[in-house]
DNA sequence: AACTCTTGGTTGACACCGTCTACCGAGAGG
DNA sequence: CCTCTCGGTAGACGGTGTCAACCAAGAGTT
């Protein structure tokens, strides 16, 4: 009797953890529930009773990502003015990519489950992306686009936003992908490529760059 | 004897054609060898003789998508001046991701064969890449960043290669990825997203921006 | 002409996978 | 005590990639 079996509730968290180590391992495309159920030594249908499909344990492994995303984005300091919260946001953001490529490459470079079908996953995600925006928003644009397109008047925060996150985005998709070594950069420019790309946001928002190297930022938030 | 069954390496293509039918219509998570031969009438180890694995026959369509990118890049209007040539190369780029989005996904968006095991896709890649990398390059940077990271002082040209080239990549993921839907951004915003993007680029790199919103590029290469 | 070898197709099998259905033991509630 | 749910088991089905064996037609050689 002093040796429970398990906690209710036990396997299920089991089986994510052991998911997460096969996908680490082996990479997503390698993930199944029988694999999960064989290496916990419990019947190949056992999962199932704790998730409905596969695709259901890989969202809520998404969603969990997409939670820890925002606990580090929140974590990073705050220097009370907007030019130097968009440098911390981006270098935050480099940071978890590089810290946690597992975790950033199951939400940027691998195909989602579908969200529709997985509503919780969605929210976590829209939870992270308000975050971004947020940070971006307060920027106020000191270097308005002179010929806008007409009907985007109002819109110069939004745009910028967009350009901004999407600079940030490619880079960090860029930097995981496998495309970059095979460029034959030296390494010293493949690290330095972050830095240099929030340089020059700063220069297109019209900010005189005093960005230093990222120092990292802290990992309190467990993926 | 008027009427051959098919020349050969007729099957081949087939196979390629209706893998491509499969990937547009039900996503290349859908793809299989088998149902490939179910529809065109083959038995299922007819593909086999033409393609080692399945992965074999997806590294074929993505290379080929690369030099379709390739030649798209290539058809871009010239312009003479680097600044205007910048500009050009931005605007094919979108369009091509507009125009061929199957195609686009393809290459960025989802996950690739091994690229060590498939050469000739690695090699369409590069050159693709080595448009890119030769349109940015001959833009002489006016204005150069100060303080450089130690190691990277001869590699003014790839960093802002390769920060053009991750704004671009990332807008245009963006674009695709159906986030953008979801976070209520009027269309026109969104539409104008590239085109701000291409001129906030053009004032990091220190120049007054003269592009005007895309002109489609003519399609003429075939995906 | 006969003989062999390659090419491009066939069928059959195997081991995976997700998932449906059925069963079943333990515990909780009536 | 009886029933009902919960969390586990076992078995089956259809899907997949891929290996192995076979086989017909054609090309080349002797």
């Amino acid at each position: 009797m002093s040796e429970r079996k398990a906690k209710p509730e036990d396997l299920r968290e089991a089986c994510i953890q052991e998911a997460l180590g096969i996908i680490e391992t082996a990479g997503v495309e390698k993930l199944s529930l029988r694999e999960v159920s064989r290496r916990l030594g419990v019947s190949h249908q056992a999962p199932y009773k704790h998730f409905p499909s596969r695709d259901h344990i890989l969202a809520e492994i998404v969603a969990r990502a997409f939670a820890s995303f925002a606990r580090y984005l929140e974590a990073r300091p705050r220097t009370g003015d907007p030019d130097g919260d968009l440098g911390e946001m981006g270098k935050a953001y480099f940071s978890y990519a590089m810290a946690h490529p597992l975790q950033y490459r199951l939400m940027f470079g691998t195909p989602l489950p579908d969200p529709a079908e997985h509503p919780e996953m969605m929210r976590q995600s829209r939870h992270a992306f308000s975050l971004l925006r947020e940070g971006i928003g307060d920027l106020e644009s000191v270097l308005p686009i002179p010929d806008a397109v007409p009907g985007t008047e109002g819109y110069a925060d939004e745009l910028d936003a967009l350009f901004i996150w999407a600079t940030i985005h490619g880079m960090a998709s860029i930097l995981q992908s496998h495309t970059l070594q095979t460029l034959g950069l030296p390494n010293e420019v493949v690290e330095a490529s972050p830095f240099h790309a929030l340089q020059r946001i700063g220069v297109a928002m019209g900010k005189a760059s005093t960005a230093e190297p990222a120092p990292p930022v802290p990992d309190d938030a467990a993926p």
